[in-house]
DNA sequence: CTGAAAGCGCTTACAG
DNA sequence: CTGAAAGCGCTTACAG
């Protein structure tokens, strides 16, 4: 009788490791190692450096995640931190992860409902992610102490929030000029303002935008025609049902913000009044698909993509607790939808 | 003189480690680990328990994510791979993100076009992830071989793929019935459909569903009236103009996506044809924000958020190898747009 | 210039 | 039942 051996299995998972490596290329690992990130202060013939290859190579070899991690006491990750459920933040995503994968960085992204979740503070201090990027946090969030407790250096993208010197930001003012302009260019003189959360950075960005506008036209700003919201459209909803609460409605309106644009929008709509027929809208930020709508909201677009990845890149080179002070001005333009008409009569 | 001594740095980081909170509570590190794991085989005095727990606090002790995955030989996270740029799928990783964060895992994500890009099946082998959420993938993508040759346990979500065995799907075919339901309802019987990819999964059972209730109704399905098309606006487009070219118009359309339908529409408005005056349509999925859309595209909603969080549950909880089927049939409504009318005349 | 050894910060099997 | 030690898979400072 002869006893078969029971099947050994492989005391972990199955996946090659560097010592595999090593021995079929017959060199000890550290060369290995050194090969295969192309380490330049490595003298070895070509011949092995090419047998080290060919070995890995054949092996399927890729260094484990965790122990180049732990042995290079970095993380080989960036994580990005967006508002809960809005469909503006895919292209700052987008933005990031053209970053993340020209650097073989892994992106790990999780959602907010306007303050840190704490679970991702905890995660933070575990040494996750090499930066983080944060976008959408509500004004009184001290980015700074988050840096201070979590040691990784944090970036805001597209918001200022409360003590930080640490941003990229879009041309937020322009583009609410812009709007305006548009808006006055057509002879519209009664323009409202349906801006985001009081002290928000980028709602006081595009009000300033606004004044500027209406300002440099010679036209009067109506205090009463300044409703404050969120960025969401909801809130869209309740900044038009206050706005006529307070009298006659403007031929116009400025939304800084497409959600709250569409929910303005929409509240118009339930209660008869026709855009642009009766009223005209622009909103700032172009949602994504919106060139196919019918019909398409009328929008500033603002480059949130190249946000996402100039942040990212940033974080990435700067010293950690460098300020970094970034208004992207490019890429501000006006998207003509079909919500914009001179005023009547 | 007095020699004063060079600031001498941390060696790493400066977070505290394990054995600093082993030190402050006076036990072992190994101690500290089971403690704080909650390993069920420690046994120590509650009041010893409680000092270590103490002590990590009062440093503020993280365990550090690499060492841990190292030791564990487990990542800790999971991964989501999600079709570049369509919003739909920010649903998919809402409720991907839900599991990740009840079970304190991470969550990586990644986009696609089509394909599994190369640079993620390299990470993947490097053990970044304990699991791979993928949706969105052509048809001929193989997963049953992504997990061989990664050891990462892949689930397919929303479509199923060539040989795959693993997935978590919606009820595509219903949705696609209800959807003609509600056209015919209202007295359509000559309807188009806009398909999706031919092979692709939810296309099959989508033109499937179409079938059925046209059979039901004891209408005639005429073959000319069947489009194929991506899941794209642009290729909505398209399709709209291969199905004028083959003759008049139907007085209903429904489309096999949100995007593609919202494509149809636009290049339907483009040529003067009027939705619904002239033709009907009705969409499959519903976009984020289309109920304050003016006005809003008629479509079937389907809980892609329950597909993702359902998904990320089997495949943590499923051996790696066993066959994972789930049709989730709850949770198909039809929102009533304003795309639809009886028919003309 | 090269190679063997120490160390990253954890977990867990194992000897006492 | 407890605690000291080995080991996870890498990188890199350091001795030859």
């Amino acid at each position: 009788m002869v006893a078969i051996p029971s099947d050994r299995t492989t005391r972990r998972s199955s996946r090659p490791t560097i010592n595999d490596v090593a021995q079929r290329a017959g060199v000890d690992r550290a060369v290995v190692s050194k090969v295969l990130s192309d380490d330049p202060t490595l003298r070895v013939r070509d011949e092995t450096r090419q047998r080290v290859r060919h070995a890995a190579a054949d092996l399927g070899y890729r260094p484990n995640f965790h122990a180049q991690g732990l042995a290079r006491a970095r993380a080989g990750a960036i994580g990005l931190l967006v508002p809960h459920g809005n469909p503006l933040f895919l292209e700052i995503m987008a933005g990031v992860e053209e970053v993340a994968t020209a650097r073989g960085l892994l992106l790990s992204t999780a959602t907010h409902h306007g303050d840190l979740p704490d679970r991702y503070r905890r995660l933070l201090r575990g040494g996750i992610v090499d930066a983080l990027l944060v976008s959408g946090l509500q004004a009184q969030v001290d980015a700074a102490a988050l840096f201070r407790e979590t040691q990784v250096p944090v970036i805001l993208v597209n918001r200022r929030s409360l003590g930080s010197d640490r941003w990229v930001i879009l041309d937020d003012e322009h583009a609410a000029r812009r709007a305006t302009e548009h808006l006055i260019r057509l002879g519209h003189q009664r323009i409202a303002f349906l801006g985001g959360p009081p002290h928000v950075d980028t709602a006081e960005r595009r009000i300033r935008g606004f004044r500027t506008a209406m300002a440099d036209a010679g036209l009067e700003v109506d205090e009463t025609l300044f409703v404050h919201g969120e960025y969401t459209a909801s809130s869209g909803g309740e900044a038009v049902a206050e706005l006529l609460g307070r009298g006659p409605l403007p031929t116009a309106l400025v939304a800084a913000d497409a959600p709250l644009g569409l929910g303005a929008w929409h509240a118009l709509a339930g209660r008869g009044i026709a855009v642009p027929r009766d009223v005209s809208l622009v909103a700032i930020h172009k949602l994504p698909l919106e060139e196919f709508r019918v019909p398409a909201l009328t929008c500033v677009e603002l480059p949130l993509r190249a946000a996402g990845r100039r942040a990212a890149e940033l974080v990435l080179d700067t010293p950690p607790d460098a300020p970094i002070h970034e208004l992207i001005t490019e890429g501000v333009e006006l998207f003509e939808g079909s919500t914009v008409a001179p005023p009547r009569g």
